[in-house]
DNA sequence: GGGGGCTTGTGAAATCATTCACAAGCTACA
DNA sequence: TGTAGCTTGTGAATGATTTCACAAGCCCCC
């Protein structure tokens, strides 16, 4: 049994994706627990809440340490505050979106992320006429600005929303400039230099996993 | 070997959401190289595209039959049409949004949904201000119109883009309408009656695995 | 202070997914 | 017709993730 006392970085061998999905989904479960007024909560209640069963909560807590009390559960306050840090949410991160179209210009203003602790630094785009518009008190910037922009704001996180097309040629760029991280929109399969983490989000892969499942009657 | 000459339903005993996944992204390549006027592909330059191996590729087809020719590889025409048939894709499907806000408007207008088969039959809104709304040929429509218009359009996919507090009840009635197929965005845990399909895409959960890739050095 | 009733933390077992490795089959060409 | 050079399809092996099952620990109450 380890003993967290401190802050400090979490031992890590290899966590799985489908763990750290699951910290999330706990966080959001905690948080609305602790707004309840509830100060303590159990890995069975936990799953219920997930979709999941309490032996995965529980698993899932375990590459990071201990955080409960036996015969008791865990208390909310500590185990929201031990997710975040797991999740490096202690400290907020700093994003640009990279396309101010439909999508971008709905994440920009999403509230969602700023409640999160990650902070919409500057939204770009290359066309005159998006360029100066007004997102939620941020400004849309000419592409041409991003360079700059990336060494002296230092963002750690890129949101791409631009055309496929120009997707590549954008990541290229930004990962260049520094930027470590890259959530893709477009649907094209991007590459990204070594040190740099790549995540996509494809709706039309949804759409098109929820047509299977209808199709084929089975749960996927 | 199996003999897949007439239209029919896949023999299906309980496939991995990771190959329906990636099945969706080989469609994806298979179109271009269809656009790019290639006859052929290999499973190794298919998994080259995808980010995975030409094993990876032969299993995944290998549970719905067999699509190739030793020593020559896939006939990029046909495996795009068995692969659209496994997914459901050889007819259209019919889609609601419900929530006519930020990012339900711009899943209104996206032509990735249309261009695969997914139309959009129907957007609704509970603010007068937003009902009537034109967004790209569709009209935004009155909640309260919901029910008649699902026994009337019947559409299989409903879309959740309504703030969190208002997701249940939205997807009580749509799926007692009749919605067989549910794609939520609203970051709250919903729960479905039995027969009815489930997924979420959630966008902060794709940010906070980036934050604890970037906290944590490894890889996910 | 001891026992009952819960709940955690965790190895071991079971299940699920990916990778390996190779026989079988196709084309081309002599 | 036969052989060389590829690539598929697929059991078997490996690796990863989830589930099981239970000892250890905590709280409460008698
Ligand atoms: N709209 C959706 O609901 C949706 C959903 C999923 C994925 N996507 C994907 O997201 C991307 C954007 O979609 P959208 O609907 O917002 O399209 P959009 O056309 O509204 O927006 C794209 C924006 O990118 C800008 N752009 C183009 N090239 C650029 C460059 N080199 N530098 C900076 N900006 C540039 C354009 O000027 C435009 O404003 C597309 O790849 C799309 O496939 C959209
Ligand atoms: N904006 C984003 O980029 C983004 C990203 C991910 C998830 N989300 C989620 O998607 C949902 C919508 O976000 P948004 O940014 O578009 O918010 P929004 O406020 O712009 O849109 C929500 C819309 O839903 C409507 N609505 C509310 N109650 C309704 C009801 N009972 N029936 C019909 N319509 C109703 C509202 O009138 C509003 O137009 C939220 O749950 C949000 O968390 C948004």
């Amino acid at each position: 049994m380890n003993d967290f006392t401190s802050p400090q970085t979490f031992p890590v061998k290899h966590i799985a994706e489908s763990t750290v999905r699951r910290l999330s989904l706990y966080l959001r479960f905690l948080e609305e627990f602790e707004a309840k007024g509830h100060e303590t909560i159990s890995s069975g209640e936990l799953a219920a809440f997930g979709g999941t069963t309490s032996a995965q909560v529980r698993k899932d807590l375990s590459f990071f340490g201990s955080f409960g009390k036996r015969g008791l559960g865990y208390s909310v306050k500590d185990l929201t505050a031990a997710i975040r840090e797991i999740l490096g949410l202690e400290h907020p991160w700093s994003v640009i979106i990279v396309g101010a179209g439909k999508i971008g210009a709905a994440l920009a203003q999403y509230r969602g992320f700023s409640s999160r602790g990650f902070t919409v630094v500057g939204v770009y785009d290359k066309e005159p006429a998006r360029v100066g518009l007004k997102l939620d008190g941020l400004v849309v910037r000419p592409e041409s600005e991003l360079e700059r922009d990336i060494h002296r704001l230092k963002p750690q996180i890129a949101v791409i929303t631009v055309p496929a097309e120009a997707a590549q040629a954008l990541v290229d760029r930004v990962t260049a400039a520094g930027i470590k991280a890259v959530l893709n929109f477009a649907p094209a399969p991007l590459t990204v230099p070594d040190g740099v983490t790549l995540r996509a989000v494809n709706m039309a892969t949804e759409l098109e996993i929820l047509a299977f499942t209808l199709t084929n009657g089975t749960t996927v």
